[in-house]
DNA sequence: GACCTGCTGCGGGATG
């Protein structure tokens, strides 16, 4: 017995640096080595000083190289000392995943003695959260709005919770990286350093990541260069993929969208025929596909008498429902396929998964590779994923955007960029001013009023806002103050405090979330609840038939005031639509697309209907002059094709409007209602003024900038330099529009 | 024209 310990120990000088009973308890569970990332993690950890980011696929190891070394390093330190203050913070954008690590931990933690671990969320059971409270040490595992709401509502006990802390570990941290959570997780973690003088380690845990040094400035900005990065290497696995393309002939009937529910699409009998029997997951775009496809492949079971292996899976359903799926899948000895959003994108275990199905093609080169994460989980398994692309039959009035395949082709770009190893940089300049109010807010309730001099420093100057100047935040204290906003208030030795107003705000228990949250409507059948609609949809009218939860029902209540839909089952119905703002895509995707269009190479991945929908949108390409050309005159509308994403687009089309066109954009092509004379005339008057442009100014100009949950404090002025640098690529389109004006083609723009 | 995440403190009632 002795023998395979010291064998071990003789390998590896990680094991070696841990507690002797850390050593035993991976001992016991049999372990033979550790992974190259454990071992490189130990020695960094070990010494505590450095912060680090650990990147590897989901059953990478990520948690124990973290745990193993952490755990070591407080079980020494007990022996010498009892730590009077949680030395751990774990930062989880799951309250699953809070439940899963604490499962895990509390085993380890058990065995190796003293080390309290301490699950602390909204569902968290409320006994463990007072023994933290009363004595706090260990390990903390908390989301970040319930950090925050320990910084709002006990802020003066902050410093004694946190006083000895050594690390703070954030957990799947790019699904943090630009949006407002991040922003605002940024914060606590600098909130936390304020409270207690001093910046303990940060280590940053990642599936995905596209670019290290954004990860890395996240986790530290302004310290960004100097955070060390573990990147496993192991990540062979065989990739076996399909772009499937289906015709649908049937858009003449789309109108009457019923009929068309009615029949089982061909996308459903193909997936119910190649992935019954196995666990699966199957990814659509948005909620009303997951509804569509998951009852129809319940239908296609009934007709067939056979058990129903397809269960619906989306952030609108009930927290039951999704767990009673995530259980059947983890079940090994009975097969069951999810239909999902991007719920189960992240790191939610559940279990291994025989291949990914993806029905529409993907935005992001990023998601996509998340969702193939999943699959093949052993480590001889490949990865099989395969993509569902469904294009219109083209008839006499099927205008050129459409007859390009556009869909297809951006399925196969993002494959080809998969296969490359490309992924988008997820840069993050906006300003943050909506998540920049709640911190304001949250830091007057935490300290009971602050000077506006000493806020500056705490949130900017040496806080995550320091792209925020000083002018800048001092509109925004106005604009807080004003009397038509009237949330904060400032004392005659001018500490800045709450007023009524602003008490009411930070009161809600809705004011721990940095996101914007609609109303909603409860549906419940037999009085069980189902899940929920967003409130603007809600009014269905009664004995209207819906489909939810995968399957069919008839309305025959609707509880106005309660917010409540009532249900029966029924034979008929429609997927509720579920809206959304429009998405963003990358440059990079645009301009692979364009390749793809001017090559000659059948990609070996797609089958015989999507080649010859690949060869019908090359030829219409070839047929337009497309790689010459940039524009189609088609009627009144001419078609301008940018080849470039999301940001670029926006600003052209701002420019186009504010010199008096119409213009319409769908996608990556902007369709202008004019001549192409005319719309040529009006890009040389856009770049012969161009130094004279401001993006702010261009930014100004756009309607509807109120997106975030604070936004509607914000002065005009404010909303416009997030929005500029969210959605506005001024020089990008400028730089564009000189291309086209100097007689260069879209060939010379995109290679 | 896409997607998801999260939530305090208190009081009342049932249960051991």
């Amino acid at each position: 017995m002795n023998s395979k310990h010291s064998n071990y120990s003789s390998k590896s000088k990680a094991f070696d640096s841990f507690h002797e009973k850390v050593q035993r308890w991976i001992w016991r569970k049999g372990w033979k080595a550790l992974y190259d990332i454990q071992e490189e993690s130990t020695p960094i950890i070990m010494k505590g000083e450095d912060d680090l980011i650990i990147s590897a696929t989901t059953a990478g190891g990520k948690t124990e190289a973290v745990f193993f070394p952490v755990v070591s390093k407080l079980a020494f330190e007990i022996d010498k000392n009892p730590p009077k203050s949680f030395q751990v913070l774990y930062i989880s954008p799951l309250k699953a995943l809070i439940n899963d690590q604490y499962q895990r931990l509390e085993d380890l933690c058990s065995s190796v003695g003293d080390i309290f671990v301490c699950p602390w969320h909204g569902d968290a059971s409320k006994s463990k959260k007072m023994q933290g409270l009363k004595n706090p040490q260990g390990i903390l595992l908390i989301t970040p709005e319930s950090l925050e709401a320990l910084f709002v509502n006990r802020g003066y006990e902050v410093t004694r919770l946190f006083n000895d802390l050594r690390f703070i570990v954030i957990d799947e941290i790019h699904s943090f990286l630009g949006l407002e959570r991040g922003k605002q997780l940024q914060s606590l973690m600098s909130r936390v350093d304020h409270a207690i003088g001093r910046s303990p380690s940060r280590i940053g845990l990642s599936a995905t990541i596209g670019d290290m040094e954004i990860a890395a400035n996240f986790l530290h900005p302004n310290n960004g260069d100097k955070v060390k990065i573990i990147k496993s290497c192991n990540d062979a696995r065989e990739l076996k993929v399909q772009l499937r393309g289906y015709l649908d002939t049937t858009s003449q009937l789309d109108q009457d969208s019923k009929e068309v529910h009615e029949s089982v699409s061909d996308i459903s009998e193909h997936l119910f025929k190649t992935l019954r029997g196995e666990n699966n997951l199957i990814f659509a775009n948005s909620k009303s596909v997951v509804e569509k496809c998951s009852d129809q492949l319940r239908l296609l079971s009934e007709k067939l008498g056979v058990l129903n292996e397809f269960l619906p899976h989306h952030g609108n359903l009930s927290k039951t429902i999704r767990e009673d799926a995530e259980y059947l899948l983890k079940e090994q000895n009975k097969p069951a396929s999810i239909v999902c959003t991007s719920t189960l994108e992240l790191g939610i275990d559940v279990g291994s998964v025989r291949s990914v199905a993806q029905i529409g093609a993907p935005y992001s080169v990023s998601g996509l590779r998340q969702r193939l994460g999943r699959s093949g989980r052993r480590d001889d398994d490949p990865s099989i994923l395969r993509i569902y692309v469904r294009e219109e039959e083209i008839t006499k009035d099927t205008a050129v955007s459409d007859k390009l395949r556009f869909e297809l082709v951006q399925g196969i770009s993002l494959i080809q960029l998969l296969v490359q190893k490309w992924c988008e940089p997820s840069r993050d300049e906006a300003c943050h001013f909506s998540t920049l109010i709640q911190q304001v807010l949250s830091v007057i309730a935490e300290r009971g009023g602050i000077t506006a001099e000493k806020l500056y420093y705490v949130l900017c100057k040496k806080g995550a806002f320091s792209n925020v100047a000083s002018n800048s935040f001092v509109e925004l204290l106005r604009c807080l103050a004003d009397q038509k906003h009237d949330i904060i208030q400032q004392s005659c030795d001018s500490t800045l405090l709450l007023s009524p107003k602003g008490e009411r705000i930070v009161n809600r228990y809705d004011f721990y979330a940095a996101f914007q949250s609609s109303e909603e409507f409860k549906i419940i059948a037999n009085g069980k609840t189902l899940g929920s609609v967003p409130g603007k949809l809600a009014p269905v009218k009664e004995d209207a038939f819906m489909v939810f939860a995968g399957k069919r029902w008839k309305v025959i209540r609707i509880r106005q005031k309660e917010k409540i839909i009532e249900v029966i089952k029924a034979a008929g119905g429609v997927p509720p639509r579920f809206c959304s703002v429009g998405g963003r895509i990358h440059d990079h995707i645009v301009k692979e697309m364009f390749k793809v269009f001017i090559s000659e190479e059948q990609p070996l991945f797609l089958n015989e209907q999507a080649v010859s929908l690949l060869n019908e949108g090359r030829n219409n390409f070839v047929q337009n002059g497309l790689d010459e050309r940039w524009f189609v005159q088609e009627g009144e509308y001419v078609s301008f094709f940018t080849w470039s994403g999301s940001k670029i687009t926006n600003a052209i089309c701002l420019l186009l409007l504010n010199n008096g066109l119409k213009v319409d954009p769908s996608g990556q092509i902007v369709q202008v209602k004019t001549s192409e004379h005319e719309l040529i005339n009006a890009l040389k008057l856009i770049l012969k003024n161009a130094n004279k442009l401001k993006p702010l100014d261009l930014a100004m100009s756009a309607n509807n900038k109120v997106f975030e949950k604070h936004d509607i404090f914000l002065s005009e002025e404010l909303l416009s330099m997030d929005y500029e640098k969210k959605y506005l690529d001024l020089d990008g389109a400028i730089n564009l529009i000189r291309f086209i004006i100097e007689a260069k083609s879209p060939r010379e723009f995109c290679l």
